[in-house]
DNA sequence: GTGTGCAACTTGTTCATACAAGCTGGCATC
DNA sequence: GATGCCAGCTTGTATGAACAAGTTGCACAC
């Protein structure tokens, strides 16, 4: 497991070259060679080989303009949705040892946000979880989520010191994340925060707000993450082709009579 | 200008297409007609079609799983790759009135960090701009940027309320941003940053460093913006085909004898 | 030596086709 | 009435061909 393409030969391409550019054959700056040329060496169609090529630009690691050949931007991997959308996995992909504990578990009606965000009515019930998460025994991160009502029987079943809430769900029940929606900015330590944390009270702290939905568009959980200012970062590439991150205004930025 | 598409087809089926989605034509939820639908209704290829619909994919604004129809996920407009790299074209975007000014120029020699993110000798001098940027008048973000010494004499000529300098410097010299790299994180307001975005210090700021590369891959400028908290979020969607997004150990983490 | 221009190369866009893989709804069965 | 299965629909993958648009380096002229 681990290294499985899925069988499609595009990704195998894009495999094998992200391992070539890994491992510094295509360091940085270097030209990749032309789609014809991957396409003869791995004998599949120039659409194959743009399919493969797509997919790296797409993660940042290679560039592409009009008439000039690829070039190689990065030597780094950049991982999957799921270490996006799941803290266990991608400490566990870092090589961090990494360990949860559930604080509380509380059945409560949900707030106008989050019968907002989860598309339920807003006196309709969900499961609140409080967690902290710890990196090689440090906490790093206060986690408390909102799980729809349909979930929730799922969750409630599972251990304290459980590692992966998804990664639980979808084998116990076969719910699948699919889309997430993330929202990214800085706040203050609360008090429980802080306590949590064992970091001064109103220090700041990065926090990541998402949304988590199936592959058929229903949601999942609304979470509030807050990491520990210094322990993690964010980090995006774009190019003029692709942004897939936007900057929002915050709540503080008011302009005029158009609140919807 | 604004929406021009470029003259290809599928860009004009794909903004068609979005602003059917931003209009409520295809609500949330709903799903497209199908790609050969689509495919007839445009009197174009099926591989056309994918082009746009996949280009709305990568938006977030759309979904797809292997069998069943597309479904709408999103009703908001993603902005493109300028508003994330220029905080002038996305405020500009979102209506607000934006001002700017520029504290100090100075030509030293490039830090470590900013030696080695813009791939210049450690020696080497960068001109170093701190500017304050309000939007409607309040203080909202601090910018600090070491400029390569090739663009130097470029930003160098500008004056020091210039609203853009990535415009300035696209139209004074052609210099044009092409890629970009992000890391975003949360730090503690220096007294610095207290003294120009009037917060306490201490306060929890989000920090979004930059570096911006020409389309040949050659870096432009590297930049520490400091967003006053509650003023400005990022926002992310992705799915289980792509995620644009990564999240990074920052400093305090350290695992043993690994460092690099 | 310098500079210009073109020719070859490379990526971008589009078409038409074929088959594989996964989903959905309706029909038949129990 | 509930259940399971299958046929048809829809997206995913792949091929091969052709032309458009942009880049690069070499050859040639000055």
């Amino acid at each position: 497991m681990g290294s499985d393409t899925g069988g499609s030969r595009y990704l195998e391409i894009a495999e094998a070259l992200r391992q070539s550019i890994l491992s510094g054959e295509h360091p940085v700056g270097a030209r990749l060679p032309s789609e014809s040329d991957l396409a003869a060496h791995w004998s599949v169609s120039r659409g194959t080989v743009r399919q493969a090529v797509g997919l790296l630009a797409s993660e940042g690691l290679i560039g592409s303009r009009q008439g000039a050949r690829r070039v190689v931007l990065r030597q780094e991997r950049r991982h999957s949705f799921q270490q996006l959308n799941s803290f266990a996995q991608w400490a566990q992909a870092m090589g961090c040892e990494v360990s949860s504990l559930i604080l509380s578990r509380t059945t409560r009606p949900a707030t106008a946000e989050e019968a907002s965000r989860l598309g339920v009515a807003p006196d309709s019930e969900v499961l609140y979880v409080v967690r902290v998460r710890r990196l090689d025994g440090e906490p790093v991160m206060v986690e408390r989520t909102a799980y729809t009502e349909w979930v929730a029987p799922v969750v409630r079943a599972l251990p304290d010191d459980v590692v992966s809430i998804m990664n639980s769900i979808a084998e116990n029940a076969g719910i699948v994340a699919h889309y997430g929606e993330h929202l990214i900015d800085a706040v203050a330590a609360g008090s429980e925060d802080a306590r949590l944390l064992r970091v001064r009270r109103a220090s700041p702290l990065l926090r990541q707000r998402h949304l988590t939905n199936t592959a058929a568009g229903r949601p999942i959980e609304w979470t509030d993450d807050r990491y520990r200012a210094g322990s993690v970062a964010f980090s995006v590439s774009n190019s003029a082709a692709a942004a897939p991150l936007e900057r929002q205004a915050g709540p503080e930025v008011t302009r005029g009579p158009s609140g919807d």
